[in-house]
DNA sequence: TATTGTTATACTCTATAACTATA
DNA sequence: TATAGTTATAGAGTATAACAATA
């Protein structure tokens, strides 16, 4: 239970004004990614030795079966020579496998394993659960909202 | 103009499906903030040299005039190190002082100089003005609730 | 004993350049 | 010429450990 309220221009994190910055959405977002990243690095990172990166790698793979690296490192924002030291990892880990693609000898299209499909299982349903318990003070509603503005924001950025 | 709209459960990045990764608020904060990093480093870092944690202290500083470094950097989720580093670097450029703390000579109080408070104010304008720019697709109201929504997930951040 | 600020240092992550194979 | 993937490498950013000064 809570105990004071903060004041009403406050950070919540040092009870901060915010003054000009209360409008800036990238600062409301690094802020908000704070609790998300906690959330991340200890029911993931620290129990499944998963990057961020990795986990959103083997989670989109598992629902876009046959990406190559282009595209994951697209969707990422990513580098193309950092996605394939992150595929690499991954790959020595034999948590996915690099096939080769049907019409393009260059590409390769990336599948999970069977242990990469169980651990990005379990990772999703341990984040999912231990969103659920931090953001408790949100009602479902709430929750949906936000995704759905976030998903607008990400939506106006410029094709590459 | 759009030209076609991409179908239901697809990242706007890469047109790819979400799946679960649709209610993992911390990839949708990530997606997110992909637009507004670009237009940070468009409009703040490539013009004025300032990186987001520099631009966010020289805010924080302009709003609490006085601050510590401690509370800079719980703020900003900053290890101490880290946080004197970059305070370092802004007192050599002139865009912050150092002061001594009235009843705790540990402490130093950090202010703004002439320079920092004109570099801010003009960091904040272009920011604002980018940020509506690339949102232009999104209603105040919409913003406004987004902002909302994002202050109550950072709110729910363990007090350090 | 705990806290503030700092230095030293190692590690992680990211970006750039350059190369190959193929389109 | 352009693209997919990769290697090599330098730089940025971050964390940990340890210290002095003060509370």
């Amino acid at each position: 239970m809570s105990t004071r309220k903060p004041p009403p221009d406050a950070t919540p994190a040092g009870r901060l004004r915010e003054g000009a910055l209360h409008a800036v959405l990238g600062y409301q977002l690094a802020q908000a990614s704070v609790v998300t990243n906690a959330v991340f690095d200890e029911q993931v990172a620290g129990v499944h030795d998963l990057r961020k990166v990795e986990y959103t790698t083997l989670a989109l793979i598992e629902q876009n079966e046959g990406l190559t690296a282009a595209q994951l490192a697209s969707a990422l924002a990513f580098t193309a020579p950092n996605m394939a030291a992150w595929i690499d990892r991954m790959v020595k880990r034999g948590l996915i496998e690099r096939e080769p693609h049907a019409r393009d000898r260059r590409a390769l299209h990336i599948r999970l394993t069977d242990a990469g499909r169980t651990l990005v299982q379990r990772a999703t349903a341990a984040i999912c659960q231990a969103e659920a318990d931090a953001l408790a003070g949100m009602s479902p509603a709430e929750r949906m909202m936000l995704t759905e503005l976030l998903r607008k924001v990400a939506a106006s950025r410029r094709a590459r």
